[in-house]
DNA sequence: CGGACAAGCTGA
DNA sequence: CAGCTTGTCCGG
């Protein structure tokens, strides 16, 4: 449509710009002067003037103006490109269906970090490398699905299988995944383009765009595969809101496009393999490919005697061949409550998940909010010990037990280099699985407190942080050993380790999910803020959608994502509000 | 968000 | 009533 110009103060044409400014996110409209018609284009960024101060902002829409447009500011300048049109609409879902009423988080996410005036050119290749897996292959045929891969699998062959079919995007856990895969792809021939730096080449139109969460919404021109590795991990969630998952956005994108998604792990999600073909290997192979793992059973003991370090732990901590990491999760947890008189752990009578005690000495579920006296539920008993002892009073009695010396590895600074060959044996939280190398045995102290941490991804989280150490150690003809301390040798969680075979867990992780109709059987949405108990109250009213008082915050129960993002989006917000939603909540 | 402006509070 | 804080509104 080519514009009329009937006056020179009526603009060539007019953009909708969102503003690069957290808290206002409104498009505003802005002349484009002829001379910046040429460098302006939809998604572009561009910098304005707005109330007096100069701001970026992104050029959302672009129309003919009227004559109601003559007295419009116009656009200073354009500072390089922004998504594209397709990602530009991939924001607006995002947006939408994760109750975001703003567009900005996502501009940023698909924006590059510096000025990108043009695309790279990338050298596009037919990918030929080997080895090519067969598996992949097959379901990318089928449309895609769940490639379940055991721990120390590598993930070369199904990203080359995905590359075979045209331009791939990947998305990794971390940063630092990606940039090794990038590395070893690249040797293979393939153009790739890492991201969030390389974001030029990714528009040019590399083999494969590669990146961390954030490269969900990385350009890729003619997508033809997308793969998401890791698919469990939590990093493939944004923490802040709005809480996006890249799996969704990814699983979105490639919907649009035609193209088959592979979404990969040792321990598939649930919501991942809701709806979606599973591919995993033949038992025999998928078992040899997770470590021995050894389940140390605290039952034998009283509850409040139970040492962390068992006999079991001893004998390995004094073996001086053996590297060993001991691992304690301590960040943000309930201690644990055991009744003295009965042994018994206390658990919630609603969901069984474990209570800790709040600050007027009540016994508090922390993952459904109930709460009861502080007496034991099979013995009436109110006499309850807790069970955790500190982290350094636990380093010495490792370091007694072991007769050699214990490092503790605290949390992730930023020197991410931990001198790890002063010592064989350490103790800390997962970190220590990041940032030790060459472990022959992997202990987690007390895994209790994984599977009863009171989130309602308890189980899954679990069996990831198992995969986790999996990894580290290899398969089961490497040696190592994965050693779980728990009072619950029978869960699910622990049998599926135990036997390599995941779907132990995620089969009784299912049936327990659409009992309590829980996600992938509901959607969900915890709201608070100023104004969330007006807009609660008006979303009651929605037809499919159930909202209940949850610690203090507001609980948006929904029948699917879709009714439940259509509901956040339909029901006005009150004037004023500084409501949050977090849709999908990590925990709940 | 950050600036403009209005309304409310305080102390001389 | 000047000087300051706090709240509300608005941006093209």
């Amino acid at each position: 449509m080519t514009p009329k110009r009937s006056a020179d103060s009526i603009p060539f044409l007019v953009a909708g710009i969102v503003p690069d400014v957290t808290g206002l996110d409104r498009v505003f409209d802005y002349a484009v002067p002829e001379a910046l018609a040429a460098s302006v284009g939809i998604g572009g960024r561009v910098r304005v003037s707005l109330n007096g101060r100069h701001v970026g902002g992104w050029v959302v829409s672009l129309s003919a103006p009227t004559n109601d447009d003559m007295k419009l500011k116009s656009i200073e300048r354009s500072s390089g490109l922004g998504p594209d049109e397709e990602i530009l609409d991939l924001c607006r879902w995002a947006s939408w269906r994760w109750g975001a009423n703003r567009l900005r988080p996502f501009l940023v996410t698909a924006s590059p970090n510096t000025v990108v005036n043009r695309p790279s050119p990338t050298r596009r290749t037919t990918v030929l490398a080997e080895p090519v897996s067969p598996a992949a292959t097959a379901l990318l045929a089928q449309g895609g699905g769940v490639l379940r891969l055991p721990p120390s699998d590598d993930h070369m062959p199904a990203v080359l299988a995905a590359a075979r079919l045209g331009p791939t995007l990947v998305v990794c856990a971390s940063i630092d995944g990606a940039r090794v895969l990038a590395t070893r792809l690249r040797r293979t021939g393939v153009s790739v383009a890492l991201m969030p730096d390389e974001w030029a080449q990714a528009r040019g139109g590399a083999d494969v765009v590669i990146g961390a969460r954030a490269a969900a919404f990385a350009p890729c021109p003619d997508l033809a595969a997308a793969i998401v590795l890791d698919e469990h991990e939590d990093a493939m969630q944004e923490e802040r809101v709005p809480t996006w998952h890249a799996r969704d956005v990814v699983s979105e994108r490639a919907r649009r496009h035609g193209a088959p998604v592979l979404l990969i792990s040792p321990c598939p999600s649930v919501v991942a393999l809701e709806g979606r073909i599973l591919v995993a290997p033949p038992p025999e192979r998928e078992a040899a490919a997770w470590p021995t793992v050894e389940v140390v059973d605290r039952n034998d003991e009283e509850p409040w005697k139970r040492s962390l370090v068992s006999a079991a732990l001893i004998a390995y901590l004094r073996d001086p061949s053996l590297r060993v990491a001991c691992v304690l999760n301590t960040k943000g947890q309930a201690k644990l409550l055991a009744c003295r008189g009965c042994n018994t752990l206390v658990r919630c009578e609603d969901c069984n998940a474990a209570m800790g005690e709040d600050e007027v000495g009540r016994l508090d579920c922390g993952s459904c909010g109930a709460t009861r006296p502080r007496v034991c539920a099979s013995c009436g008993s109110g006499v309850l010990a807790r069970l955790r002892p500190g982290v350094s009073r636990l380093r010495d009695e490792l370091e007694a037990a072991a007769q050699r010396d214990v490092v503790s590895v605290v949390a992730n600074k930023d020197s991410d280099v931990l001198d790890d060959t002063k010592a064989d044996v350490f103790v800390g939280t997962e970190a220590v699985l990041h940032r030790v190398r060459r472990l022959d045995v992997v202990a987690f102290l007390d895994f209790d407190s994984e599977l009863l941490a009171p989130r309602y991804r308890a189980a899954e989280q679990a069996l990831a942080l198992l995969a986790r150490a999996a990894r580290v150690l290899g398969k089961k003809r490497s040696g190592g050993r994965l050693i779980i301390q728990t009072t619950m040798s029978d869960h699910d969680v622990v049998r599926a380790a135990r036997s390599g075979n995941p779907s132990l867990a995620s089969e009784s992780e299912t049936s327990h999910r659409r009992t309590l109709s829980l996600p992938p059987f509901s959607a969900l949405a915890v709201i608070d803020g100023d104004g969330s108990n007006d807009f609660a109250e008006r979303l009651k009213a929605v037809h499919g959608v159930a909202v209940s008082p949850h610690r203090e915050r507001w609980l948006v129960r929904a029948t699917d994502s879709v009714t439940l993002a259509g509901a956040l989006a339909d029901t006005e917000r009150p004037p004023n509000a500084k409501l949050r939603i977090e849709v999908d909540p990590a925990r709940l």
